[in-house]
DNA sequence: AGGTTATTTAATAGGGCTATTAAATGTCAA
DNA sequence: TTGACATTTAATAGCCCTATTAAATAACCT
C-alpha cells in the first residue's frame, strides 16, 4: 500500500503540482484511507520530497550517464540532445513540475542543489567541454560554451513538452498530429543546435 | 481602491499563480478589507480573468504590432526576436503564469483562444511567412516554416526567464551576473535562430 | 441638511484541507 | 492461542479559504 500511495501521489503531483493535490485525492487514488498517507509519510511535504528527489535524480542520471564518450563531438552532441529529448518524452510533465515547484517554493531549490552536488556525476559534462574546446581551436565550431549549448538544448527540448497545452489547445490538433510534431521537433532541435555552433 | 486591488492582485498572481494567491492576501496588499475584493469582482475567478486577459492581450499585441514591415527578412526576424525578448524582460513572470494556468486549468485555454481569435492582428505574421517563402525560393534560407522559427524563438526567449530560479538557485550568481547573462542571451538567441535557418 | 447611492467594514456561514488520535483489524512468531 | 507489532480506519480538531450579508461610513446631488 505504501507503494500504491507513492504511485498515486507521483501521478497526481505531476499532473497538478504540490499545492493543487490533496492527501484526500492521493488516498482515494491509492485506494486507502487518507490517514494512511500520513501514517507512512507523516506530512504531505515529506511525501512530495520523496517523489521529487527521486524524479530529479532519475532525470539527471539519464542525462549524464552517457555511453557515447568515444564519439566525435558533433555526434556526441547529437546523441545527448536526443537522449535529453527522449527522457522528456518519457516524462513529459516532469519539467513543468520542476519549474513550477522551483518557482513557487524557494525551499525546493535547496533540495535540487543537494541532489546536483551529491548525486550527479559531472565527468561526462567535463568531457564534452574538452571536446568542444578542441573543436573551437580547430576552427570547426564557432567560439561558444557548453553552458550556452546546454541552455539552448534545455530550452528547445523542454518547451516542446511544456507548451503542449498551448499548442494542442490553440491549434486544436489531433493526437496523431501531435505525435508527428513531436517526432519533427526531435530532429529539428538537433538541427538548430548543430547549425547554431557552426563557425 | 478598485485599481489598487487590481494592481495587488496582478503582482500576487504573477508571483504565485491563481491557486496559491488568496483574496485575503490581495486585500492586505491593496490595503483594504477582504470583502471589498468580492464587492468589486464578485469572485476571485473574475478578478483573475480580468488580469489574465489584459496581460495576454498586452503581450500578444506587443509581438504582432510591428513597425519593421519594410525590412528585409533577416533584419525583420532579428527585430522580432529581440522585441519578443524585450517584452519578456519587462514581464519576466508572465510566461510562467501563462504556462502554469494553461497547464493546470483547461478553462483558461478557451479564454486564450478567444483573445487570439478576436483581438490579435495576424497580418504581420502572414507578411513574415511571405518573406520567408521568398527567401527559401531564392535559396538564401533553408526550407522551413514560420511555425518552426516561432517555436524556437519562444523556447529560447521564454526559457531565459522561466529558468531564472533554477539558474540563480543552482549557480548562486549575483544580480549583476544575472543581468549580464540576460544581455548575453538577447544576442545569443538571435544568433542561434539566424544560423539555424541558413541553407 | 436630507436623501440617495457608492464604498467599506465586521462578522460569519460553509467547505476543504492537513494532521492527529484512538480504536479496529490484520499478521505472525512463540 | 496469545501477545506484540504493523496496518488500516473513523472521527475530529484546527486552519485557511471563498463568498455572503448586514451594517457602517463616505460622497454626492438637490
Amino acid at each position: 500500500m505504501e507503494q500504491a500511495i507513492l504511485a498515486a501521489a507521483e501521478e497526481l503531483f505531476l499532473d497538478r503540482g504540490f499545492a493543487l493535490t490533496s492527501t484526500v485525492e492521493i488516498a482515494k487514488k491509492a485506494g486507502c484511507n487518507q490517514a494512511l498517507v500520513h501514517y507512512y509519510f507523516r506530512t504531505k511535504e515529506n511525501l512530495f520530497q520523496a517523489i521529487f528527489a527521486r524524479k530529479i535524480k532519475m532525470f539527471m542520471t539519464a542525462l549524464t550517464s552517457m555511453d557515447q564518450l568515444d564519439l566525435p563531438f558533433e555526434k556526441a552532441l547529437e546523441y545527448i540532445i536526443q537522449a535529453h529529448f527522449d527522457v522528456l518524452a518519457s516524462n513529459p510533465r516532469l519539467p513543468f513540475l520542476i519549474l513550477n515547484e522551483l518557482t513557487t517554493n524557494p525551499k525546493r531549490i535547496e533540495a535540487l542543489k543537494d541532489i546536483l552536488q551529491n548525486e550527479i556525476d559531472l565527468r561526462p559534462v567535463m568531457h564534452m567541454q574538452a571536446l568542444l574546446d578542441q573543436e573551437i581551436r580547430k576552427g570547426t565550431v564557432r567560439p561558444t560554451t557548453m553552458m550556452d549549448i546546454a541552455m539552448a538544448m534545455a530550452a528547445l527540448n523542454v518547451m516542446t513538452f511544456v507548451a503542449r497545452p498551448i499548442i494542442c489547445g490553440v491549434l486544436d490538433i489531433s493526437d496523431d498530429d501531435y505525435q508527428e510534431m513531436i517526432a519533427h521537433r526531435r530532429q529539428e532541435n538537433v538541427a538548430i543546435i548543430l547549425r547554431s555552433i557552426r563557425p
